[in-house]
DNA sequence: CGGGATATCCCG
DNA sequence: CGGGATATCCCG
């Protein structure tokens, strides 16, 4: 007969105690033999017992078991809610990568499995931790992964996970244990083996099979069903029920040789599939949704066409939800799309740019603000030198212009008070400060106002052509409006919704033009000496260029989406 | 939702 | 020269 000893060994039993506690079996119950035995056992196990690895391992959302022979889990413990599926973590932001808790020795690396044949397969789901970007981090690890078959993976799995998921919103809790099993087999001689492959330097297990273990609990957190299901590590397609691969809980723990909860009578627990439907997501609704989450994502109108027409290659009905995706998806690129072709043909070619706000941007962006600044001044002074006019319109210019500069400079400081606070300090300044908001519609009006003087002067002191006369006053009148638009579009600029930045995208793409438009203008209408014209044309291109710059980071530091 | 491959750049 | 990181495009 023999003696089972549960717990922690102490006293005596200073060679096994130094390490942990173990489950331990002794052979003979005798008070004679057993010390004998804890003796013996010292004696033999003199450098400590032989260990492979810690028997379980705590993630936020999950914990395992894991095989460092096989460079797999071997289980994989969950309890999902309604409370943790959903939430804003992004699967996109993440990569695989070896668990930092895993010795390298025992570790499998993604080089194993890139170019194997073989996927990357969740145990603990990423979809199963939206609450939390630390979880699903955590569950990329390649300790919550194996060998999947590709088709498997985002397909029947896939829709298995995905049931598990949906019994949250009918049931409390949903306990899951997940893994993989390497079966025997029979050859054509009648003989059981067991055989699978290894992948990469590592030699990271493939398993024949996959295990799931789903226990579903009412309002009062008791078991409620209980359904073990073994499916192959292969295609499954869409004809089979998950019941086709439903076992006995018993037959599960005899292929792995775990007992998934000790603590539990699980005899007495109804069958999952008689208390719940066990259905996965049918083909057409699956791939309904599948086309969801891909329109979701297209980036190109060419893309968003191509997951398009799977509706009718494969002779599916979309809901009026799916239409009005593809909808409002397909406006959204159209207009993205005509902006950045107008960008890329106006500005030199090249296109806007995508960057970090880092300190040096912000640098950056001080430069050419103080540029041009610097610009306006010596376009200012050259006007002066320009012109002769009465004393009293050189005064009036002067103060004009002296507003211009002043109210340039407010912009530029409330630009930077604006762009360096975080967006909810932004919205209490909104809200709260009248008195700052008040200032900057004083200020934005300063400027229009400025820049009406300006324009009204520059007729005043223009002998041109009616014709020339009729051209200018719509260049001006679209820098006004363009004027007028970017103010509105910076009050608005709280909710930069995508569409406002296609707006201000557009205006801005306006005033560039309209200013080029104004510049060369001014060179055919004014007779100056060569000097003064090649002064000019360098501060011209100055102000343009500073214009480019400023649009360019205003984008950058604007980061839609 | 579940996953790929490839090109390019940087860097030790 | 190879590994790592990123961008872009793609699949069911």
């Amino acid at each position: 007969m023999s003696q089972f000893v549960k717990g922690i060994i102490t006293g005596t039993f200073t060679t096994l105690a130094a390490i942990g506690s173990y489950r331990i079996v002794f052979e003979n119950n005798s008070q004679e033999s057993l010390s004998s035995q804890i003796k013996a056992s010292e004696t033999i196990l003199k450098y400590g017992i032989p260990d492979r690895g810690p028997d379980i391992r705590v993630y936020d959302n999950h914990i395992l078991s894991y095989d460092q022979a096989k460079k797999t889990p071997v289980w994989v413990a969950e309890y999902i809610t309604k409370g943790n599926i959903d939430g804003p973590a992004d699967r996109r932001k993440i990569k695989f990568k070896s668990d930092p808790n895993v010795q390298s020795q025992f570790s499998a690396e993604n080089s194993d499995y890139l170019g194997s044949g073989w996927s990357r397969g969740h145990m603990a789901p990423a979809g199963d931790n939206k609450h939390s970007q630390e979880a699903m981090k955590q569950s990329f690890y390649l300790s919550n992964i194996l060998p999947q078959n590709l088709e498997n993976n985002g397909g029947f799995w896939n829709r298995l996970e995905m049931y598990c998921r949906d019994l949250t919103k009918k049931y409390k809790g949903v306990r899951i244990f997940s893994g993989p099993l390497v079966l025997p087999t029979t050859d054509e001689n009648g003989l059981h083996y067991v055989k699978y492959p290894v992948i990469g330097k590592n030699e990271v297990s493939v398993p024949t099979h996959l295990y799931k273990v789903i226990i579903i609990e009412n309002d009062k957190s008791e078991p409620l069903g209980l359904g073990a299901f073994i499916v192959p590590n292969q295609p499954i397609g869409y004809e089979h029920h998950l019941k086709d691969f439903q076992v006995d809980l018993k037959q599960l723990e005899r292929s792995s040789g775990i007992i998934f909860t000790p603590k539990l009578d699980t005899v007495k627990i109804p069958d999952l599939c008689q208390i719940d439907s066990c259905d996965l997501m049918k083909r057409d609704k699956f791939e309904l949704y599948m086309i969801g989450r891909k329109l979701q994502g297209a980036r190109t109108l060419k893309y968003l066409e191509k997951v398009w027409s799977e509706i009718e290659t494969k002779n599916l009905t979309p809901d009026n939800y799916l239409i009005n995706l593809y909808n409002s998806r397909k406006l959204e690129l159209t207009y993205e799309e005509k902006v950045k072709r107008k960008c890329s043909v106006k500005i030199n070619g090249t296109a806007f740019q995508q960057q970090n706000t880092s300190s040096e941007t912000f640098i950056n962006n001080k430069i050419h603000h103080q540029r041009l600044l610097s610009a306006t001044k010596y376009i200012i002074r050259g006007f002066y030198q320009q012109q002769n006019t009465s004393s009293g319109t050189f005064i009036s210019n002067k103060i004009h212009h002296q507003r211009l500069l002043s109210t340039t400079k407010y912009i530029i400081r409330d630009f930077y008070q604006q762009q360096n606070t975080s967006s909810e300090t932004f919205n209490q300044q909104q809200n709260t400060s009248s008195g700052t908001f008040i200032n900057n519609k004083i200020h934005h009006q300063g400027l229009l106002s400025a820049t009406k003087y300006i324009i009204r002067d520059f007729y005043q002191q223009q002998n041109t052509s009616s014709g020339t006369f009729i051209n200018n006053k719509i260049h001006h009148q679209g820098l006004l409006s363009t004027t007028k638009y970017i103010i509105r579009d910076f009050y608005q600029q709280q909710n930069t919704s995508s569409e406002t930045f296609i707006s201000n995208k557009i205006h801005h793409q306006g005033l560039l033009s309209t200013t080029k438009y104004i510049i060369r203008d001014f060179y055919q209408q004014q007779n100056t000496s060569s000097g003064t014209f090649i002064n000019n044309k360098i501060h011209h291109q100055k102000l343009l260029s500073t214009t480019k710059y400023i649009i360019r980071d205003f984008y950058q530091q604007q980061a839609p989406r």
